[in-house]
DNA sequence: TCTGGGGTCCTAGGACCC
DNA sequence: TCTGGGGTCCTAGGACCC
């Protein structure tokens, strides 16, 4: 059997951690910018706050219920996950974290009661970590997700639920929506809905052929999931990331040469050291711009480049020179440029780098990037920044955060006082 | 006024190879 | 008139996830 442990709201309940005023409120987080909301208490869900919902289209509501809304703390919320997931990790035999606040637990060889099993240790995590979360057990992952989603929605099962017999499961596929089966989004979705597909029994009963055609190879391997067949690994992350993306929408268009230079260079030196905290290297960037998609009386545009670095690097000073060399070939007077980003492609360790004719390997000892990294860490991501980069602070583009919680377990001067 | 960011995988089609 | 077959690699676009 496979288990899913998923946090409920998992973003409010850090936020609520420190701040136990906003149990029983209605709370919600956002996403970078103060844009959309991306995490809802129970009470905030009942208001009708939607997933991903625009804040200012929720404004009102916001102030007649005295919605409590916060930044997002990233700080915060990756330290209380590592807690979280080491404490899983203890208690199975084997784990695999699938995001910040999800793990899948392989529970195969398990002699015991798995309904009371999962009881005790949801009790555990939240006596140690103080997050609730939900369990979902059941033959695959897929029907782990299920399982999971009930888990949360019915009070009776509160927050544990296993689905071993096939009656039982045949029931929750009866029960869940199409639409909310794990690998089936919006458009898959409308497509099933045209056949008369509405609920996940009737997606599991889907012949092979029919899935493959509508939904390639994921969607065959979805359905067979819900069969109770396994398909997707415990593990199905791959051992090395592909790519390195550092973008942001900015809190206003920008349009001029050097702020957008100045907006690329920060973003390097951002995903430099994403790529040197991994240990890895690339060989080739993209750099991007688009236009405000929500402005449709503006004209729209996307523009990227690719640029190559021979050899490899993750050095922030040689990005910095190659976009500043490469910029005209995206940038044009006049673009009102909303979003802009930089993603790396062709990430290597060191030792798999392509080495050239020359043999010039990648500087795997470039001790100034190992200084600016440990001042960073001591003093703060932008305590040392490359020439012509300002702090971002007081940066018109800089994204808005106006409703941020303190750093309370990753910031000395944020630890919270017990008086 | 205000609309997230960072990932993965799959497929089709084009360029190129012998 | 007739114009191969079998590959690989790359990219863009579309789908999905949290």
């Amino acid at each position: 059997m496979i288990g899913l442990c998923d946090a409920d709201a998992f973003y409010v309940s850090c936020e609520r951690l420190f701040d136990p005023s906003l149990h029983g409120k209605p709370v919600v987080c956002l996403s970078n910018n103060d844009g959309a909301i991306i995490a809802r208490s129970n009470e905030a869900k009942a208001l009708g706050i939607k997933m991903g919902q625009p804040l200012f289209q929720v404004s009102d509501l916001v102030k007649q219920h005295a919605v409590i809304v916060k930044s997002s703390n990233y700080a915060l919320y990756g330290d209380i996950s590592r807690r979280v997931m080491s404490l899983i990790a203890g208690e199975v035999p084997d784990s695999a974290v699938y995001s910040i606040d999800e793990i899948f637990v392989d529970l195969d060889g398990m002699k015991c009661d798995l309904t009371e099993w999962a009881r005790k240790l949801r009790t555990k995590i939240k006596h140690e970590t103080g997050i609730p979360v939900g369990i979902g057990i059941s033959r695959t992952k897929t029907l782990a997700k299920v399982a999971n989603r009930l888990a949360k929605k019915s009070s009776k099962a509160n927050g544990v639920l296993v689905l071993d017999d096939q009656k039982w499961i045949d029931l929750a596929l009866a029960r869940t929506e199409v639409s909310d089966v794990w690998g089936i989004g919006r458009r898959y979705s409308q497509k099933l809905a045209g056949m008369g597909i509405s609920r996940a029994i009737d997606l599991r009963d889907m012949p092979d052929a029919q899935a493959r055609s509508l939904m390639a190879v994921g969607g065959l391997r979805t359905v067979r999931e819900l069969r109770g067949v396994r398909c997707i690994p415990l593990d199905d992350n791959p051992d090395q990331r592909e790519t390195v993306c550092v973008s942001r929408s900015m809190g206003k268009e920008i349009s001029g040469r050097d702020e957008l230079n100045e907006v690329l260079n920060s973003f390097a030196g951002r995903a430099c050291s994403k790529l040197r905290r991994l240990g890895l290297f690339s060989s080739r960037a993209q750099i991007f711009i688009l236009s405000n998609r929500f402005k449709s009386n503006r004209p729209q545009f996307s523009r990227s480049c690719e640029i190559g670095f021979h050899p490899a690097t993750n050095d922030t000073r040689i990005m910095c020179r190659l976009i500043g060399q490469n910029l005209n070939r995206i940038w044009a007077p006049g673009l009102e440029i909303k979003k802009a980003g930089i993603l790396l492609v062709d990430i290597c360790r060191p030792e798999d780098a392509p080495v050239d004719l020359f043999s010039i390997k990648p500087d795997t000892n470039n001790t100034l990037m190992a200084a600016i990294d440990k001042l960073s860490d001591r003093f703060g991501r932008n305590a040392v920044t490359i020439g012509r980069v300002p702090k971002p602070s007081g940066q018109d583009w800089y994204m808005t955060s106006s409703h941020r919680s303190p750093s309370y377990t990753t910031r000395w001067s944020d630890i919270p006082i017990v008086r």
